[in-house]
DNA sequence: CAGCACGGCGCG
DNA sequence: ACCGCGCCGTGCTG
């Protein structure tokens, strides 16, 4: 049962599998790495200035809140407070600065039980700062400063710093073409053998941290551009490892939905929550957490974490959350959730029997993971090592998936080039490939990255499928990274 | 000045 | 006590 290359599905431990896996993509990463990635510099430039500018602002702000008798605890210097006169005398950067502000002098969250950091003292993370939104009007703004801090610094800072100026000539295919300017472009390095689930990674600059969740964070994700006449395309799995958690674990009704193409979490929803007409599930009550389980089932999803999760969700969507949601809520919920899919936690179960059986773990394709905590004495190791063993071989078989299909799209691009084609590979992002393309053959090029998607776990003598889930992918393409026009 | 631990957060 | 990563600024130390 050979898959692209050779590669097969030996189903236990089996190195020499994995190293030709590993091997496969060398050749799109050094050519991704030499090629580079565009990237509007000006653009990212009047960003970080806007943030700035922002942040400025807002900093100023918070620090209207000091107490007065208390502005002493912030200056570093005692002239500082002198010709400050009221101007900033917080650092709004300094996690410590404040911790001293919210929860010393404003005495926010006195009777909630708050997390406490590794070093014993209160937190004021993004979370902690969720159980107390409500409490002082100095949270929202340390909120908005923190979300700008992170992209300004990380990204619009960043990135511009390392972008370099390619020349036109022959240093890559793409500035080989006359009419094209000459465009600063980003070379990452690829680790493609440091992560244990088989994941690749990049690094210097991050490029698959890319910010995308938040509005004002999708922003930057516009800085990355085609060159001129160039489409980037974007191809990703769609819910890849909640289709590989339905064939690891053999769920199915999981498997069901997916064979007639429904909607995961809706029928997640009607499942565990009991209803029999789709029109009565609710976004928010019934579709959400239901979304959320589904994705984080695999990580060892407790009530506590689903509890943090959904307060989070509902702030994003600017909603305080429901009374009826609670720790104890949650517990129940996933307990359905187990009931809707009952053969799930035996799969658990069979994970964590091979990790202490045999001190390790492996997926379909053969990689291994070493789970020594198991050996552990204490407790909480134990678990940290079951919670690994959980997630492994759902983490690296879509590692595996998106490797086989980023090799298979690197024959297609050779195929593509001999033809005068001009097409690169740009990125890899753990679930998804992202190439640039002259624009006449960008629809052309979907397709084809797409049907190596939705084929990457076919037979390539039987053409049978060797997955128990379809496989489906998802599509865009775009002159600016993730906006549509 | 460089190096480090920490707290915090970006993505899948 | 939710998995896997990389990287920022702060605050301290040598």
């Amino acid at each position: 049962m050979p898959l692209y290359n050779g590669i097969t599905l030996p189903g236990q431990p089996d190195l020499e599998n994995i190293r030709r896996l590993d091997l496969s993509i060398l050749p799109q990463t050094n050519r991704m790495s030499r090629v580079g990635v565009a990237v509007d510099v000006p653009y990212l430039q009047e960003l970080s200035s806007e943030f700035g500018r922002e942040m400025a602002g807002l900093q100023k702000d918070i620090a209207s809140y000091i107490p007065p008798d208390a502005l002493d605890r912030f200056a570093t210097a005692a002239a500082e407070i002198e010709e400050a006169e009221g101007s900033v005398t917080i650092n709004a950067a300094s996690a410590e600065q404040i911790r001293v502000l919210l929860f010393d002098l404003l005495k926010v969250g006195q009777g909630k039980k708050l997390k406490t950091t590794s070093t014993g003292k209160v937190s004021t993370s993004r979370k902690n700062l969720e159980m107390v939104h409500d409490q002082h009007p100095v949270i929202p703004l340390i909120q908005q400063y923190r979300e700008r801090q992170k992209l300004k610094t990380t990204y619009c800072d960043t990135l511009p710093q390392t972008a370099i100026l390619h020349p036109r000539g022959p240093c890559c295919p793409i500035c080989e073409l006359a009419h094209v300017e000459p465009t600063r472009r980003l070379h990452t390095t690829w680790l493609t053998t440091r992560a244990i689930t088989g994941r690749i990674q990049c690094k210097k600059p991050p490029l698959q941290t890319i910010p995308i969740r938040s509005d004002i964070g999708s922003r930057i994700r516009a800085a990355f551009i085609g060159s001129p006449g160039y489409k980037i395309v974007s191809v990703d799995f769609s819910q890849m490892e909640i289709r590989d958690l339905a064939h690891l674990a053999a769920a199915r009704s999981m498997i069901s939905v997916y064979l007639a193409d429904g909607d995961i979490h809706q029928s997640t929803a009607m499942k565990a929550f009991g209803i029999a007409d789709p029109a009565q599930v609710d976004k928010y009550k019934h579709r959400l957490p239901s979304k959320r389980v589904n994705f984080g089932i695999q990580n060892g999803t407790t009530e506590k974490g689903l509890y943090a999760q959904l307060v989070t969700d509902y702030w994003a969507a600017s909603m305080p959350p429901p009374d009826w949601l609670t720790e104890d809520w949650c517990k129940q919920f996933i307990a359905s959730w187990h009931a809707a899919y009952p053969e799930v936690q035996p799969y658990f179960e069979t994970q964590y029997y091979r990790a202490r059986r045999y001190g390790f773990v492996w997926d379909p394709w053969g990689r291994v993971r070493y789970i020594p905590q198991v050996r552990s004495s204490l407790f909480w190791k134990v678990s940290e090592g079951l919670r690994e063993a959980q997630n492994f071989a759902v983490t690296a078989s879509n590692a595996e998936q998106t490797k086989l299909a980023m090799a298979e799209c690197e024959d297609e691009f050779d195929h593509l080039r001999s033809l005068s084609v001009r097409i690169e590979a740009l990125l890899s992002i753990h679930d998804q490939i992202i190439a640039e393309v002259e624009e006449d053959y960008a629809a052309e090029v979907g397709e084809i990255v797409q049907h190596v998607f939705d084929h990457v776990m076919d037979d390539r003598e039987t053409g049978e499928r060797l997955w128990r889930t379809p496989i489906k992918s998802d599509c865009e393409i775009l002159d600016r990274w993730h906006v549509k026009e």
